[in-house]
DNA sequence: GTCGAAATACGGCACCTGCCGTATGTCGCG
DNA sequence: CGCGACATACGGCAGGTGCCGTATTTCGAC
Protein backbone atom coordinates (compact mmCIF):
# COMPACT_ATOMS: atom_id res chain seq x y z
CA UNK A 1 0.00 0.00 0.00
CA UNK A 2 1.25 3.32 -0.77
CA UNK A 3 0.47 6.01 1.65
CA UNK A 4 -2.10 8.62 1.23
CA UNK A 5 -0.74 11.32 -1.42
CA UNK A 6 -1.20 15.02 -0.48
CA UNK A 7 -2.76 17.21 -2.19
CA UNK A 8 -3.10 20.95 -3.00
CA UNK A 9 -5.87 22.57 -4.66
CA UNK A 10 -5.47 25.60 -6.14
CA UNK A 11 -8.25 27.74 -7.84
CA UNK A 12 -9.48 31.40 -7.44
CA UNK A 13 -12.95 30.15 -6.81
CA UNK A 14 -13.64 29.19 -3.47
CA UNK A 15 -16.83 27.33 -4.09
CA UNK A 16 -14.71 25.26 -6.72
CA UNK A 17 -11.71 24.27 -4.49
CA UNK A 18 -14.56 23.64 -2.34
CA UNK A 19 -16.49 20.80 -4.54
CA UNK A 20 -12.74 19.46 -5.71
CA UNK A 21 -11.54 18.80 -1.99
CA UNK A 22 -15.08 17.07 -1.67
CA UNK A 23 -14.53 15.09 -5.13
CA UNK A 24 -11.03 14.21 -3.69
CA UNK A 25 -12.29 12.99 -0.37
CA UNK A 26 -14.07 10.36 -1.74
CA UNK A 27 -10.65 9.01 -3.26
CA UNK A 28 -8.99 6.92 -1.68
CA UNK A 29 -5.44 7.40 -0.02
CA UNK A 30 -5.76 11.18 -1.35
CA UNK A 31 -5.50 14.00 1.21
CA UNK A 32 -6.10 17.44 0.40
CA UNK A 33 -3.52 19.19 2.85
CA UNK A 34 -4.05 23.23 1.40
CA UNK A 35 -5.32 25.26 -0.70
CA UNK A 36 -4.22 28.68 -2.75
CA UNK A 37 -6.71 31.44 -4.49
CA UNK A 38 -4.00 33.07 -6.21
CA UNK A 39 -0.44 32.35 -7.76
CA UNK A 40 1.64 33.94 -5.07
CA UNK A 41 -0.03 31.80 -2.24
CA UNK A 42 0.51 28.92 -5.02
CA UNK A 43 4.40 29.92 -4.96
CA UNK A 44 4.48 30.30 -1.08
CA UNK A 45 2.86 26.96 -0.79
CA UNK A 46 5.17 25.23 -3.06
CA UNK A 47 8.34 26.46 -1.25
CA UNK A 48 6.86 26.02 2.57
CA UNK A 49 5.56 22.87 2.06
CA UNK A 50 5.16 20.72 -1.63
CA UNK A 51 3.04 18.33 -1.43
CA UNK A 52 3.02 14.72 -4.20
CA UNK A 53 0.22 16.86 -5.99
CA UNK A 54 -1.04 20.16 -7.19
CA UNK A 55 -4.03 21.06 -8.89
CA UNK A 56 -3.50 24.17 -10.80
CA UNK A 57 -6.49 25.74 -12.42
CA UNK A 58 -4.26 27.87 -15.06
CA UNK A 59 -7.22 30.82 -14.96
CA UNK A 60 -6.51 31.86 -11.38
CA UNK A 61 -5.39 35.71 -10.99
CA UNK A 62 -1.36 35.64 -10.83
CA UNK A 63 -1.41 32.59 -13.08
CA UNK A 64 0.76 34.41 -15.90
CA UNK A 65 0.26 31.43 -18.10
CA UNK A 66 2.49 28.58 -18.74
CA UNK A 67 5.68 30.12 -17.46
CA UNK A 68 3.68 29.85 -13.91
CA UNK A 69 3.73 26.29 -14.20
CA UNK A 70 7.75 26.00 -14.99
CA UNK A 71 8.30 28.04 -11.95
CA UNK A 72 6.63 25.92 -9.76
CA UNK A 73 8.76 22.65 -11.35
CA UNK A 74 11.46 24.65 -10.54
CA UNK A 75 10.72 25.18 -6.81
CA UNK A 76 9.24 21.63 -5.87
CA UNK A 77 10.86 19.43 -8.68
CA UNK A 78 9.45 16.43 -7.32
CA UNK A 79 5.72 17.58 -6.75
CA UNK A 80 2.99 16.64 -9.52
CA UNK A 81 1.14 18.75 -11.06
CA UNK A 82 -2.41 18.56 -12.40
CA UNK A 83 -3.51 21.25 -14.91
CA UNK A 84 -7.27 21.45 -14.20
CA UNK A 85 -8.68 25.08 -16.49
CA UNK A 86 -11.23 25.61 -18.86
CA UNK A 87 -8.64 26.42 -21.37
CA UNK A 88 -8.97 23.65 -24.44
CA UNK A 89 -6.60 25.66 -26.61
CA UNK A 90 -4.12 22.62 -28.04
CA UNK A 91 -1.17 24.95 -27.74
CA UNK A 92 -1.66 25.58 -24.12
CA UNK A 93 -2.09 21.85 -23.70
CA UNK A 94 0.95 21.13 -25.43
CA UNK A 95 2.93 24.40 -23.58
CA UNK A 96 1.69 23.04 -20.19
CA UNK A 97 3.30 19.74 -21.05
CA UNK A 98 6.10 20.74 -21.94
CA UNK A 99 6.54 23.00 -19.19
CA UNK A 100 6.29 20.26 -16.78
CA UNK A 101 2.55 19.91 -16.36
CA UNK A 102 1.93 15.82 -15.36
CA UNK A 103 -1.47 16.12 -16.47
CA UNK A 104 -4.41 17.66 -18.07
CA UNK A 105 -7.84 18.13 -17.44
CA UNK A 106 -10.73 20.37 -18.87
CA UNK A 107 -13.60 22.11 -17.05
CA UNK A 108 -15.97 20.37 -19.01
CA UNK A 109 -14.66 17.04 -19.12
CA UNK A 110 -15.99 14.22 -17.62
CA UNK A 111 -15.60 14.17 -13.68
CA UNK A 112 -14.81 10.69 -13.56
CA UNK A 113 -11.39 11.22 -14.92
CA UNK A 114 -10.39 13.60 -11.85
CA UNK A 115 -9.74 9.78 -10.01
CA UNK A 116 -8.19 8.50 -13.02
CA UNK A 117 -5.79 11.69 -13.38
CA UNK A 118 -4.42 11.00 -9.80
CA UNK A 119 -3.97 7.65 -10.00
CA UNK A 120 -1.87 8.27 -13.01
CA UNK A 121 0.03 10.97 -11.86
CA UNK A 122 0.66 8.99 -8.70
CA UNK A 123 1.99 6.15 -10.98
CA UNK A 124 4.37 8.72 -12.63
CA UNK A 125 2.04 8.66 -15.58
CA UNK A 126 1.34 11.86 -17.86
CA UNK A 127 -2.55 11.94 -17.84
CA UNK A 128 -4.47 13.74 -20.45
CA UNK A 129 -8.16 14.38 -20.59
CA UNK A 130 -10.01 12.35 -23.49
CA UNK A 131 -11.29 15.26 -25.18
CA UNK A 132 -7.83 16.99 -25.12
CA UNK A 133 -5.63 13.64 -25.75
CA UNK A 134 -5.17 14.24 -29.66
CA UNK A 135 -3.19 17.72 -28.66
CA UNK A 136 -0.20 16.12 -28.10
CA UNK A 137 1.93 14.32 -30.04
CA UNK A 138 4.87 12.12 -29.84
CA UNK A 139 7.74 14.30 -30.91
CA UNK A 140 9.34 11.37 -32.41
CA UNK A 141 6.42 10.88 -34.45
CA UNK A 142 6.85 11.78 -37.87
CA UNK A 143 4.97 14.62 -39.09
CA UNK A 144 1.76 13.95 -40.11
CA UNK A 145 -0.32 14.71 -43.46
CA UNK A 146 -2.17 17.98 -42.47
CA UNK A 147 -5.14 18.95 -40.82
CA UNK A 148 -3.67 18.02 -37.42
CA UNK A 149 -0.11 19.66 -38.15
CA UNK A 150 -1.45 22.91 -37.38
CA UNK A 151 -3.66 21.92 -34.25
CA UNK A 152 0.32 20.34 -33.09
CA UNK A 153 2.13 23.08 -34.00
CA UNK A 154 3.21 24.92 -30.66
CA UNK A 155 2.95 28.44 -32.78
CA UNK A 156 5.47 30.00 -30.72
CA UNK A 157 5.40 33.63 -30.85
CA UNK A 158 7.98 36.52 -31.08
CA UNK A 159 8.40 38.58 -28.32
CA UNK A 160 6.89 42.04 -30.37
CA UNK A 161 4.45 39.73 -31.88
CA UNK A 162 3.43 39.30 -27.60
CA UNK A 163 3.95 42.90 -26.91
CA UNK A 164 1.30 43.52 -29.97
CA UNK A 165 -1.02 40.83 -28.26
CA UNK A 166 -0.99 41.97 -25.17
CA UNK A 167 -1.73 45.66 -26.12
CA UNK A 168 -4.08 45.09 -29.08
CA UNK A 169 -5.71 43.09 -26.63
CA UNK A 170 -6.22 46.13 -24.00
CA UNK A 171 -8.37 47.30 -27.23
CA UNK A 172 -5.17 49.11 -28.49
CA UNK A 173 -5.00 50.19 -32.03
CA UNK A 174 -1.98 49.37 -34.33
CA UNK A 175 -1.26 53.42 -34.12
CA UNK A 176 -1.31 53.15 -30.20
CA UNK A 177 0.25 49.90 -29.78
CA UNK A 178 3.28 51.44 -32.30
CA UNK A 179 3.18 54.79 -29.90
CA UNK A 180 4.13 52.73 -26.79
CA UNK A 181 6.68 50.40 -28.33
CA UNK A 182 7.82 53.41 -30.27
CA UNK A 183 8.07 51.96 -34.12
CA UNK A 184 6.08 52.77 -36.85
CA UNK A 185 2.85 52.39 -37.06
CA UNK A 186 2.78 49.97 -40.02
CA UNK A 187 5.26 47.99 -38.49
CA UNK A 188 3.37 47.40 -35.43
CA UNK A 189 0.14 46.68 -37.92
CA UNK A 190 2.47 44.12 -39.51
CA UNK A 191 3.02 42.26 -36.50
CA UNK A 192 -0.67 42.42 -35.23
CA UNK A 193 -1.55 40.56 -38.90
CA UNK A 194 1.37 38.08 -38.99
CA UNK A 195 0.68 37.00 -34.91
CA UNK A 196 -3.05 36.92 -35.90
CA UNK A 197 -1.98 34.87 -38.71
CA UNK A 198 -0.17 32.78 -36.48
CA UNK A 199 -2.62 31.97 -33.91
CA UNK A 200 -5.71 31.98 -36.93
CA UNK A 201 -7.43 34.95 -35.13
CA UNK A 202 -9.71 37.14 -37.42
CA UNK A 203 -10.68 39.91 -35.13
CA UNK A 204 -9.74 42.68 -32.51
CA UNK A 205 -12.52 40.96 -30.49
CA UNK A 206 -11.16 37.40 -30.80
CA UNK A 207 -8.00 39.04 -29.92
CA UNK A 208 -9.39 40.53 -26.74
CA UNK A 209 -11.33 37.52 -26.13
CA UNK A 210 -8.14 34.50 -26.93
CA UNK A 211 -5.71 36.70 -24.55
CA UNK A 212 -8.18 36.67 -21.93
CA UNK A 213 -8.70 32.67 -22.33
CA UNK A 214 -4.98 32.02 -21.86
CA UNK A 215 -4.72 34.15 -19.14
CA UNK A 216 -2.86 37.15 -20.15
CA UNK A 217 -2.95 40.29 -18.64
CA UNK A 218 -5.52 42.35 -19.60
CA UNK A 219 -6.00 45.95 -18.57
CA UNK B 1 -40.76 18.56 8.80
CA UNK B 2 -40.60 20.18 5.16
CA UNK B 3 -39.87 17.58 2.65
CA UNK B 4 -36.86 17.46 0.17
CA UNK B 5 -36.31 20.50 -1.84
CA UNK B 6 -35.92 19.35 -5.36
CA UNK B 7 -32.67 20.98 -6.98
CA UNK B 8 -31.69 21.26 -10.86
CA UNK B 9 -27.82 22.32 -11.22
CA UNK B 10 -26.84 24.17 -14.24
CA UNK B 11 -22.95 25.17 -14.90
CA UNK B 12 -21.29 24.48 -17.98
CA UNK B 13 -17.81 22.90 -15.97
CA UNK B 14 -18.59 19.20 -15.37
CA UNK B 15 -16.60 19.22 -12.62
CA UNK B 16 -18.16 21.96 -11.01
CA UNK B 17 -21.54 20.22 -10.94
CA UNK B 18 -20.39 17.62 -10.13
CA UNK B 19 -18.59 19.37 -7.11
CA UNK B 20 -22.04 21.39 -6.20
CA UNK B 21 -23.80 18.01 -6.11
CA UNK B 22 -21.18 16.36 -3.80
CA UNK B 23 -21.82 19.76 -1.52
CA UNK B 24 -25.18 19.47 -1.68
CA UNK B 25 -25.55 15.55 -0.89
CA UNK B 26 -24.35 17.02 2.69
CA UNK B 27 -27.41 18.90 3.22
CA UNK B 28 -30.55 17.60 4.51
CA UNK B 29 -33.24 17.76 2.86
CA UNK B 30 -31.68 18.66 -0.26
CA UNK B 31 -31.67 16.28 -3.24
CA UNK B 32 -30.71 16.90 -6.75
CA UNK B 33 -33.08 16.00 -9.13
CA UNK B 34 -31.36 17.26 -12.90
CA UNK B 35 -28.25 19.09 -13.98
CA UNK B 36 -27.87 20.78 -17.18
CA UNK B 37 -24.96 22.16 -19.09
CA UNK B 38 -26.49 25.04 -21.29
CA UNK B 39 -29.19 27.13 -21.85
CA UNK B 40 -31.47 25.53 -23.66
CA UNK B 41 -31.42 22.59 -21.29
CA UNK B 42 -32.13 24.46 -18.69
CA UNK B 43 -35.04 25.88 -20.03
CA UNK B 44 -36.32 22.81 -21.22
CA UNK B 45 -35.93 21.04 -17.67
CA UNK B 46 -38.01 24.53 -16.36
CA UNK B 47 -40.75 23.31 -18.48
CA UNK B 48 -40.93 20.17 -18.04
CA UNK B 49 -39.65 19.00 -14.76
CA UNK B 50 -39.18 21.82 -13.16
CA UNK B 51 -37.69 21.62 -9.56
CA UNK B 52 -37.52 23.62 -6.35
CA UNK B 53 -34.77 25.10 -6.82
CA UNK B 54 -32.63 25.56 -9.80
CA UNK B 55 -28.76 26.80 -9.03
CA UNK B 56 -28.14 28.99 -12.12
CA UNK B 57 -24.22 29.80 -13.79
CA UNK B 58 -24.45 33.22 -15.58
CA UNK B 59 -21.92 32.45 -17.31
CA UNK B 60 -22.94 30.03 -19.28
CA UNK B 61 -23.09 29.06 -23.08
CA UNK B 62 -26.67 29.89 -24.26
CA UNK B 63 -27.19 31.90 -20.95
CA UNK B 64 -27.59 35.58 -22.31
CA UNK B 65 -27.44 37.20 -19.25
CA UNK B 66 -30.28 38.65 -17.17
CA UNK B 67 -32.77 38.04 -19.55
CA UNK B 68 -32.46 34.48 -19.61
CA UNK B 69 -33.86 34.35 -15.29
CA UNK B 70 -36.83 36.53 -16.60
CA UNK B 71 -37.22 33.40 -19.18
CA UNK B 72 -37.18 31.05 -16.79
CA UNK B 73 -39.37 32.86 -13.72
CA UNK B 74 -41.71 33.01 -16.72
CA UNK B 75 -41.86 29.19 -17.16
CA UNK B 76 -42.01 28.25 -13.92
CA UNK B 77 -42.78 31.20 -11.80
CA UNK B 78 -42.46 28.83 -8.62
CA UNK B 79 -38.98 27.72 -9.36
CA UNK B 80 -36.62 29.54 -6.74
CA UNK B 81 -33.54 31.01 -8.76
CA UNK B 82 -30.18 30.94 -7.00
CA UNK B 83 -27.45 32.61 -9.57
CA UNK B 84 -23.89 31.25 -8.44
CA UNK B 85 -21.15 32.95 -10.99
CA UNK B 86 -17.84 34.67 -11.01
CA UNK B 87 -19.86 37.90 -12.11
CA UNK B 88 -19.57 40.43 -9.61
CA UNK B 89 -20.42 43.83 -11.08
CA UNK B 90 -22.86 45.45 -8.95
CA UNK B 91 -25.45 46.26 -11.21
CA UNK B 92 -25.63 42.66 -12.29
CA UNK B 93 -26.43 41.80 -8.81
CA UNK B 94 -29.07 43.97 -8.93
CA UNK B 95 -30.58 43.45 -12.21
CA UNK B 96 -30.77 39.41 -11.64
CA UNK B 97 -32.37 40.53 -8.30
CA UNK B 98 -35.01 42.87 -10.45
CA UNK B 99 -35.31 39.94 -13.00
CA UNK B 100 -36.66 37.25 -10.72
CA UNK B 101 -33.83 35.64 -9.29
CA UNK B 102 -34.19 34.40 -5.43
CA UNK B 103 -30.46 34.87 -4.34
CA UNK B 104 -27.21 35.29 -5.91
CA UNK B 105 -23.81 33.75 -4.87
CA UNK B 106 -20.32 34.49 -5.79
CA UNK B 107 -17.77 31.10 -6.45
CA UNK B 108 -15.54 33.53 -4.77
CA UNK B 109 -17.44 33.66 -1.20
CA UNK B 110 -17.51 31.34 1.15
CA UNK B 111 -18.85 28.02 0.33
CA UNK B 112 -20.49 28.01 3.63
CA UNK B 113 -22.99 30.35 2.46
CA UNK B 114 -24.43 27.96 -0.12
CA UNK B 115 -26.13 26.22 2.61
CA UNK B 116 -27.23 29.50 4.26
CA UNK B 117 -28.51 30.73 0.49
CA UNK B 118 -30.48 27.08 0.10
CA UNK B 119 -31.95 27.74 3.55
CA UNK B 120 -32.83 30.86 2.94
CA UNK B 121 -34.43 30.43 -0.17
CA UNK B 122 -36.64 27.72 0.88
CA UNK B 123 -37.75 29.84 4.01
CA UNK B 124 -38.63 32.59 0.68
CA UNK B 125 -36.13 34.54 1.74
CA UNK B 126 -33.87 36.29 -0.73
CA UNK B 127 -30.10 35.92 -0.36
CA UNK B 128 -26.95 37.56 -1.20
CA UNK B 129 -23.36 36.42 -0.91
CA UNK B 130 -21.95 38.99 1.84
CA UNK B 131 -19.57 40.32 -0.50
CA UNK B 132 -21.93 41.96 -2.58
CA UNK B 133 -24.55 42.66 -0.60
CA UNK B 134 -23.97 46.10 -0.73
CA UNK B 135 -24.45 46.27 -4.45
CA UNK B 136 -28.56 46.19 -3.82
CA UNK B 137 -29.64 49.27 -1.96
CA UNK B 138 -33.25 49.91 -0.72
CA UNK B 139 -35.08 51.71 -3.50
CA UNK B 140 -36.47 53.58 -0.78
CA UNK B 141 -33.34 54.56 0.33
CA UNK B 142 -32.55 58.20 -0.66
CA UNK B 143 -29.85 59.06 -3.12
CA UNK B 144 -26.62 58.51 -1.19
CA UNK B 145 -23.40 61.03 -1.98
CA UNK B 146 -21.84 60.40 -5.00
CA UNK B 147 -18.95 57.94 -5.62
CA UNK B 148 -20.90 54.50 -4.35
CA UNK B 149 -23.65 56.20 -7.12
CA UNK B 150 -22.08 55.20 -10.00
CA UNK B 151 -21.23 51.77 -8.17
CA UNK B 152 -24.76 51.30 -7.32
CA UNK B 153 -26.14 52.26 -10.93
CA UNK B 154 -27.77 49.82 -12.06
CA UNK B 155 -26.94 50.87 -16.07
CA UNK B 156 -29.62 48.53 -17.39
CA UNK B 157 -29.16 47.15 -21.11
CA UNK B 158 -32.63 46.35 -22.90
CA UNK B 159 -33.08 43.20 -24.51
CA UNK B 160 -32.12 43.95 -27.77
CA UNK B 161 -28.75 46.03 -26.47
CA UNK B 162 -27.98 43.13 -24.17
CA UNK B 163 -28.15 40.52 -27.27
CA UNK B 164 -26.27 42.75 -29.17
CA UNK B 165 -23.51 42.61 -26.36
CA UNK B 166 -23.36 39.00 -26.35
CA UNK B 167 -23.19 38.74 -30.58
CA UNK B 168 -20.39 41.11 -30.21
CA UNK B 169 -18.42 39.92 -27.90
CA UNK B 170 -18.43 36.55 -30.01
CA UNK B 171 -16.68 38.72 -33.07
CA UNK B 172 -19.78 38.84 -34.71
CA UNK B 173 -20.12 42.53 -36.76
CA UNK B 174 -23.12 44.62 -36.94
CA UNK B 175 -24.04 43.13 -39.97
CA UNK B 176 -23.77 39.63 -38.83
CA UNK B 177 -25.55 40.37 -35.41
CA UNK B 178 -28.25 42.02 -37.12
CA UNK B 179 -28.35 38.41 -39.49
CA UNK B 180 -28.87 36.77 -36.55
CA UNK B 181 -31.89 39.00 -34.98
CA UNK B 182 -33.69 39.70 -38.62
CA UNK B 183 -32.92 43.34 -38.25
CA UNK B 184 -31.26 46.20 -40.22
CA UNK B 185 -27.64 46.02 -39.72
CA UNK B 186 -27.79 50.00 -39.20
CA UNK B 187 -29.98 48.69 -36.26
CA UNK B 188 -27.83 46.44 -35.28
CA UNK B 189 -25.53 49.40 -35.31
CA UNK B 190 -27.05 51.65 -33.19
CA UNK B 191 -28.33 49.21 -30.56
CA UNK B 192 -24.44 48.50 -30.50
CA UNK B 193 -23.35 52.25 -30.07
CA UNK B 194 -25.74 52.61 -27.23
CA UNK B 195 -25.01 50.02 -25.19
CA UNK B 196 -21.39 51.38 -25.61
CA UNK B 197 -21.81 54.90 -24.82
CA UNK B 198 -24.11 52.92 -21.54
CA UNK B 199 -20.86 51.08 -20.21
CA UNK B 200 -18.59 53.66 -21.45
CA UNK B 201 -16.99 51.17 -23.87
CA UNK B 202 -14.89 52.66 -26.90
CA UNK B 203 -13.95 49.46 -28.98
CA UNK B 204 -15.04 46.13 -30.06
CA UNK B 205 -12.09 44.75 -28.01
CA UNK B 206 -13.20 45.92 -25.15
CA UNK B 207 -16.41 44.34 -25.41
CA UNK B 208 -15.15 41.25 -25.95
CA UNK B 209 -12.88 41.67 -22.75
CA UNK B 210 -15.79 43.29 -20.68
CA UNK B 211 -17.71 40.49 -21.79
CA UNK B 212 -15.52 37.99 -19.83
CA UNK B 213 -15.14 39.84 -17.30
CA UNK B 214 -19.07 39.72 -16.60
CA UNK B 215 -18.60 36.38 -16.86
CA UNK B 216 -20.89 36.49 -20.62
CA UNK B 217 -20.45 33.33 -22.67
CA UNK B 218 -17.59 34.36 -25.14
CA UNK B 219 -16.97 31.94 -28.26
C1' DG C 1 -54.93 59.71 -23.29
C1' DT C 2 -50.51 61.35 -22.99
C1' DC C 3 -45.64 60.75 -22.24
C1' DG C 4 -41.35 58.50 -22.41
C1' DA C 5 -38.65 54.53 -23.36
C1' DA C 6 -37.51 51.13 -26.56
C1' DA C 7 -37.03 49.39 -31.06
C1' DT C 8 -36.93 50.24 -35.63
C1' DA C 9 -34.37 52.53 -39.67
C1' DC C 10 -31.33 55.60 -42.53
C1' DG C 11 -26.91 58.45 -43.82
C1' DG C 12 -22.36 60.87 -43.62
C1' DC C 13 -17.60 60.99 -42.21
C1' DA C 14 -13.07 60.01 -40.48
C1' DC C 15 -10.64 56.34 -39.00
C1' DC C 16 -9.14 51.63 -38.38
C1' DT C 17 -8.87 46.96 -39.95
C1' DG C 18 -7.69 42.76 -42.24
C1' DC C 19 -5.49 41.10 -46.29
C1' DC C 20 -2.58 41.49 -50.10
C1' DG C 21 1.81 42.77 -51.74
C1' DT C 22 7.12 44.40 -51.44
C1' DA C 23 11.58 45.64 -49.43
C1' DT C 24 15.64 46.41 -46.34
C1' DG C 25 18.80 45.64 -42.29
C1' DT C 26 20.33 42.63 -38.46
C1' DC C 27 21.64 38.64 -36.26
C1' DG C 28 22.60 33.86 -35.17
C1' DC C 29 23.27 29.12 -36.58
C1' DG C 30 25.27 25.70 -39.24
C1' DC D 1 29.84 32.63 -45.71
C1' DG D 2 25.12 31.96 -46.63
C1' DC D 3 20.41 31.03 -45.14
C1' DG D 4 16.52 31.84 -42.42
C1' DA D 5 14.05 34.20 -38.81
C1' DC D 6 13.03 38.53 -37.01
C1' DA D 7 12.17 43.36 -37.02
C1' DT D 8 11.68 47.19 -39.54
C1' DA D 9 8.85 49.99 -43.05
C1' DC D 10 5.58 51.34 -46.85
C1' DG D 11 0.99 51.22 -49.73
C1' DG D 12 -3.55 49.90 -51.80
C1' DC D 13 -8.18 48.28 -51.17
C1' DA D 14 -12.63 46.90 -49.41
C1' DG D 15 -15.10 46.72 -45.57
C1' DG D 16 -16.23 47.65 -40.67
C1' DT D 17 -16.31 50.96 -36.78
C1' DG D 18 -17.39 54.72 -33.77
C1' DC D 19 -19.69 59.02 -33.55
C1' DC D 20 -22.79 62.36 -35.11
C1' DG D 21 -27.27 63.35 -36.66
C1' DT D 22 -32.74 62.42 -37.69
C1' DA D 23 -37.28 59.99 -37.73
C1' DT D 24 -41.19 56.64 -37.14
C1' DT D 25 -43.70 53.11 -34.56
C1' DT D 26 -44.97 50.51 -30.66
C1' DC D 27 -46.01 49.85 -26.06
C1' DG D 28 -46.24 50.11 -21.11
C1' DA D 29 -46.63 53.48 -17.27
C1' DC D 30 -48.84 57.13 -15.16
Amino acid sequence: MSKAMTVIVADDHAIVREGLKMLLSTMADVSVVAEAADGEAVLALARSEPAGLLILDLGMPGVAGIQFIADIREIAPRMKILVLTANVEPRTVRAAIEAGANGYLTKNGDPAELADAVDALRANDIYLAQSIRFAVSDPARQTLPSATDEALSPIPLTRREMQILSLAAQGLTARESAERLGISPLTARKHRENLMRKLSLHSAAEIAAYAVRIGLPIG
